[in-house]
RNA sequence: UGGGCUAUGGCCAAGUGGUUAAGGCAUCGGACUUUGACUCCGACAUCGAUGGUUCGAAUCCAUCUAGCCCAGCCA
């Protein structure tokens, strides 16, 4: 694939033309506090592109320094969804490793005169700090001698005051027009088991701080993030300088991925979760990675999709419908072909004696690579319901309607004559003739078929429950959830296929569809990936 | 009435002074078709505004306007 230029792909060119670097090295920093989902695809592969593509390379690192928001259960899940997204790291880093050595740079701050202990509250602090427009003011406990600062971080460290009770923070200004440089905090006590350190630490660092160390530790060349983050690269790159960290990072912010009408906050989603809205973090109607996945989304989809996008430092909404149209072009090109009968009515072929007959057809039309499959037919047949009307309404219709014959796909040509209703006027089974003459290979061209339908034969036919999905929430301005997001019907899909996890097939006509986790040998349970485009208009 | 950033067609987005402003999505025509899919043709922008610099500006300068982010002991 030819790669896009974008602005942090010129600065990486730069720094290797002129030696500052011999190669990047990039992380992907998550706070393990949730679930990744489509927008943090841009980060993961961003950052391990750059890397890799430049002969670098990529770490994982989980940014865990505020023990009460973060769970294992989340590393886990995050590492999965990496993996499958196909972003293997170097390293696995976890922040919480670096706390001792961020304690003996936050001690140094300290013995520079750098760094006080504070014991405003935090209400206090808040006031002290001012607002946009007025300057803050400095905390009495801000020109402390070091000595006495000393004494006190220990004493924070050693567990010797209650939660809340004392921070440390930075020295910088009080007035800066940065909010960020108003003496930020850079540690705090709180007593809470930490995932990974248990109860080694009653204090732990802020974001701010610890972020510049661990990149810096790691000999991260360009630590990329989030366009949020450009009034905190002064701090950054203050944290970086004044505690002598010999690796000197480069924070360059982008613009994030966000796509309209979807729920990616993680306390949203936790929430639809809780209240069985959806099926878990991992249903497929959610943007989340692990929804992606189980719909059926391939991860080179996803690739394909982040590519197209390009890296921008402007900040704006992207279309769901432009994901779903890339993923619709890979699968194009690369999903198999079969018949699958999602809302089923029967047929019967009159005129058709004997035992199931076997014919052949190809996975896919242009790609011989992909081989074929036997497909059956016989006496009974399923097709969909919507592709019979009694009466052809219009000369556009190109299916089957009484009298009209069109071509079976792979099959022969078949003429409804007959149909057969229940007590409420619903059609239970439509009669047809066929004609051994017209059989799908034989190039019979005396007759043109009204158009081309999709059917499976009856008796070898599996049944397959199929889950189609609308978006979650209701595009009409109210964001309100969409009830009818989640359809469930039971169809057919032709008997005769091997199947692979989480392999997406083109049911032919109806779109792409993947197998659930939830199917079974004999309960096939399939998620459409996304629907075939139409540009049929009755 | 602080600081930081962004403005290119309905949406995303290339472009970093020099032919008719890439490309994708969407939309609208049309061709083809054993998937109303795919593919293929065609249509679709004076680059937020106003001034300036220049032989020449989306690209440089000035002013203005609009939008986003920042006042967690979250990240």
């Amino acid at each position: 694939m030819m790669e896009k230029s974008n602005f942090i792909r010129t600065i990486i060119e730069e720094d290797l033309k002129t030696k500052k670097h011999d190669y990047p090295v990039t992380r992907f920093p998550p706070e393990p506090n949730g679930f990744l989902h489509l927008g943090h695809a841009r980060a993961i592969l961003t950052n391990y592109n750059l890397a890799t593509e430049y002969g670098g390379y990529f770490n994982l690192r989980f940014d865990d320094t505020n023990p009460v928001t973060e769970d294992t259960l989340f590393v886990e899940a995050m590492q999965k969804d990496i993996e499958w997204l196909g972003c293997p790291w170097k390293n696995l880093y976890y922040a919480s490793n670096y706390f001792d050595e961020m304690y003996k740079r936050a001690m140094l701050l300290v013995k520079k005169g750098m760094a006080y202990v504070d014991e405003l509250t935090a209400d206090e602090i808040k006031t002290y700090r001012g607002d946009l427009t007025t300057p803050g003011k400095e905390s009495p406990y801000r020109h402390r001698s070091v000595k006495e600062n000393v004494r006190l971080f220990e004493g924070m460290k050693n567990g010797e005051y209650p939660d809340g009770s004392r921070v440390l923070r930075a020295k910088i200004d009080m007035a800066s027009g940065n909010m960020n440089m108003r003496d930020p905090v850079i540690y705090r006590i709180q007593r809470a088991e930490h995932h990974n350190t248990g109860n080694d630490w009653c204090i732990y660092p802020m974001y701010d701080f610890a972020h510049p160390i661990e990149d810096a530790i790691e000999g991260i060349t360009h630590s990329l993030c989030s366009l949020e983050f450009e009034d905190h690269r002064p701090l950054y790159d203050w944290f970086v300088k004044h505690c002598e960290m010999p690796n000197v990072p480069r924070q360059i912010e982008f613009g994030k991925l966000m796509i309209a009408h979807q729920i990616t906050g993680k306390r949203h989603i936790r929430k639809l979760v809780e209240e069985g809205v959806v099926d878990g973090w991992d249903d497929p109607r959610l943007i989340t990675l692990s929804g992606l996945r189980r719909r059926g989304v391939p991860p080179q989809a996803i690739h394909a999709f982040i590519e197209t996008l390009g890296l921008p430092k402007s900040q704006g909404y992207t279309d769901i419908a432009m994901f779903y149209e890339v993923v619709r072009d890979y699968l194009s090109q690369h999903a198999r072909r079969i018949h699958g009968i999602i809302d089923p009515v029967k047929v019967v072929i009159t005129n058709y004696e004997g035992d199931i007959e076997t014919l052949e057809a190809p996975f896919h039309r242009d790609r011989e690579d992909f081989g074929s499959r036997p497909v059956a037919f016989g006496r009974e047949l399923y097709i969909e319901r919507d592709d019979f009307l009694m009466e052809k309404p219009n000369k556009k219709w190109k299916r089957l309607s009484l009298g009209i014959e069109v071509r079976l796909m792979h099959a022969y040509f078949i003429k409804a004559h007959d149909v057969e209703t229940d007590d409420e006027g619903r059609i239970q089974t439509i009669y047809c003739t066929y004609d051994n003459a017209t059989r799908s290979g034989t190039g019979f061209n005396e007759r043109k078929p009204n158009g081309t339908i999709h059917f499976v034969e009856a008796t070898t036919a599996k049944p397959a429950e199929v889950r189609l999905y609308e978006n979650l929430l209701k595009e009409d301005g109210s964001n309100a959830i969409n009830d009818a997001s989640k359809k469930i019907q039971h169809g057919f899909i032709e008997g005769n296929v091997d199947m692979h996890e989480q392999e997406a097939f083109q049911f032919t006509r109806n779109g792409y569809f993947a197998l659930d986790p939830d199917s079974r040998h004999d309960a096939l349970v399939f998620n459409r990936v996304v629907a075939l485009k139409s540009s049929f208009k009755k």
